[in-house]
DNA sequence: CAAGGGGCTGTCA
DNA sequence: TTGACAGCCCCTT
């Protein structure tokens, strides 16, 4: 299968823990975790990375959205559990989108 | 190796 | 962040 290790290989582990540290409640963008993981531009890779992960994960990746604060997903049924899940942990959506003022994770471990 | 397509963004209107 | 756009990066064809 893969055989090089390559730097993303690992990454990817440290980029699904910092999901996983994300608190109920609270959502942050995919450039903002693209930062924490150590690698500024590869915002888009999270996005990929997030969309590989099993339908049953335990991952909270519903509190991950883009900088525009929207529903970044295209899949309409992955859409809507999203926002479902978002709407059952207490964020509203405010015409389509989410105050990053109100919701917004602010970690504090990582600066 | 080239091209196309994403759960994206910062910048500048 | 309101909306359009040119970058940027990884994966699949």
């Amino acid at each position: 299968m893969d055989k090089d290790n390559s730097d993303l290989d690992l990454v990817k582990y440290k980029v699904w823990q910092i999901i996983s540290l994300i608190p109920k409640g609270k959502v942050t963008t995919y450039a903002a975790i693209a930062r924490l993981a150590g690698m500024p531009n590869r915002a888009r890779w999270i996005g990929y990375l997030l969309r590989q992960l099993p339908k049953e994960t335990r991952l909270p990746w519903h509190r991950v959205i883009n900088a525009s604060g929207r529903i970044a997903i295209s899949n309409p049924d992955g859409r809507s559990i999203q926002q479902e899940r978002l709407k059952g942990e207490g964020v509203s959506l405010r015409k389509q989108r989410i105050d990053f003022d109100k919701y917004g994770w602010k970690p504090e471990g990582f600066f």
